[in-house]
RNA sequence: CGGGGCGUGGCUCAGUCUGGUAGAGCACUCGGUUUGGGACCGAGGGGUCGCAAGUUCGAAUCUUGCCGCCCCGACCA
């Protein structure tokens, strides 16, 4: 992409609604636009940042055996008078009313329609495991939206859900799910660490959040520190085999939130010196919840002695959106962010120093074209700006490496290569640098 | 929803207390000088001062109502 004809309005002051860095840098950078409290626009940069992140969120549920569908934003509220939650869920629901003045509501999660489909298609033993999920937009209408992207009303999320015969066979899901989210934000270069969390009345220990550490999260943490560093079990996991040994390296150390954190144990089970307390951002959440929906829904299945029996089910939720504004908590400085390569909008910003500059325009357009068909996406920057204003703007951005080529150095036939995160230069030929890029022998640490 | 705050060119803000008919910086347009880390000089365009009603000779400024947005709290992927 050429910059010239690109649309990355970015902003060279703060603006005052913004009190969180994410949020403050994905204004700065022309990623969104707010258009309502807690909804907003994805500008461009922010949009390809998304696509990569849903993408890898994507590729890991498919690896781990689920099935990908879509279903609706809008839902009839018959669906969720029958689970009894059109009354209970209050006023984060969005009720809307169409011209037959026929209740509908903006989907705030999709557990009763996944229900609905399933059982008026499956009803035997032989119909499960099943394991779908999808990637929409839902709604919840927070009474306080804030932090950006990170807690709006409108948000992104990828939700899986599980049906099985009975607890059991519903835990090789569960784990599934545990393992492809390790993969997942790892891919994304964060560490994830899961956590104990509330399983309300079903009780029992499936249930986990993933949460990554960062200063302005939402709420307090407290893991062992070896957690943190423990690192994914790898995209070549066998999914059909057993992954109880991965899920049960994590969960015998202790970590919890706010709400699960018991002191005592925390103190007892973690010697002094791994004792780590932080803040921490949610951004997965894996939830066994056995029968609630599929009893009073009548998802029953009829087992191998003949009797029906409610599906035993899971959901699985990623906040696809949310993760983001988490990335960019854990990858920024005072310059701007610095994406990871692996949802970087683009992989190499080209600076073209000098656009009336012959030289150097034959220069730029050689590398655009070899990085393009590299693979690498390259963002040129061809505008006429002044080489301060571009040097700013691209750290802004945060693409993981700058290709820097003008006159001054093309004289001595060097363009300079910049690592974002480290800061690093080198002055390189032109085709080095593009060799080099290409093959990604550059570390970005 | 309780508490606090804000709404003035695209952005960041001053002006409001003490009413007199709207400003600065950045951005934008034109001309010139510049050109390797957010240039400089000159000229110019752009604002129903959130909306409505009221008080007044006169309202960005005072009064009332409404709307929107932000922050703290309770709640959440």
């Amino acid at each position: 992409m050429r910059l010239s004809r690109y649309f990355i309005p970015v902003l060279k002051e703060t603006p005052s609604d913004a009190q969180i860095v994410s949020h403050r840098l994905m204004l700065r950078a022309g990623m969104i636009r707010q258009e309502a409290a807690g909804i907003y626009a994805w500008l461009p940069l922010g949009h390809r940042v998304l696509r990569k992140i849903e993408q890898i969120v994507r590729e890991e549920q498919d690896r781990a055996g689920a099935a990908e569908m879509l279903m609706p934003t809008l839902q009839p509220a018959d669906l969720w008078r029958e689970s009894g939650r059109y009354d209970d869920y209050g006023l984060e629901m969005l009720r809307i009313v169409d011209r037959h003045k026929r209740d509908l509501l903006y989907g705030p999660t999709n557990e009763e329609m996944i229900t609905e489909i399933f059982r008026s298609y499956c009803r035997s033993y032989k119909d499960v495991p099943k394991l779908l999920y999808h990637i929409q937009w839902k709604f919840r209408d927070e009474i306080r939206p804030r932090f950006g992207v990170m807690r709006g009303r409108e948000f992104l999320m990828k939700d899986a859900y599980s049906f099985d015969l009975d607890e059991d066979s519903a835990r090789k899901a569960y784990n599934r799910m545990f393992v492809a989210y390790l993969n997942t934000f790892s891919r994304m270069g964060l560490k994830a660490v899961p956590m104990r969390a509330d399983t309300g009345p079903i009780g029992g220990d499936l249930s986990h959040e993933f949460i990554i550490l960062a200063e302005t999260g939402e709420s307090e943490v407290f893991c062992h520190a070896d957690l943190v560093e423990m690192g994914a079990p790898g995209l070549d996991v066998d999914f059909d085999g057993d992954l109880q040994p991965h899920v049960d390296q994590r969960t015998s150390l202790y970590a919890a939130t706010e709400e699960m954190h018991e002191p005592d144990r925390f103190d007892a089970e973690v010697p002094e010196n791994k004792r780590l307390s932080a803040r921490g951002i949610e951004v997965g959440h894996i939830f066994y919840f056995g029968t609630k929906y599929s009893e009073p829904m009548k998802a029953l299945l009829v087992h191998p002695d003949g009797k029906e029996r409610p599906v035993h089910m899971g959901s699985y939720g990623v906040g696809v959106s949310r993760l983001m504004g988490g990335i960019i908590e854990a990858s920024h400085d005072e310059n701007g962010i610095i994406w990871p390569e692996s949802v970087a909008p683009y992989g190499v910003g080209i600076i073209n120093m000098r656009a009336d500059d012959e030289e150097t325009n034959v220069a730029c357009e050689i590398a655009y074209a070899a990085l393009s068909k590299a693979g690498k996406e390259p963002l040129l920057d061809d505008t006429a700006d002044r080489a301060g204003a571009k040097f700013a703007r691209m750290d802004l951005i945060g693409l993981p490496y700058q290709l820097v080529i003008g006159p001054r150095g093309l004289k001595e036939g060097k363009i300079e290569v910049k690592v974002r995160r480290s800061g690093e230069k080198y002055e390189l030929s032109l085709d080095d640098a593009i060799n080099r890029l290409s093959e990604g022998s550059f570390s970005d640490g």
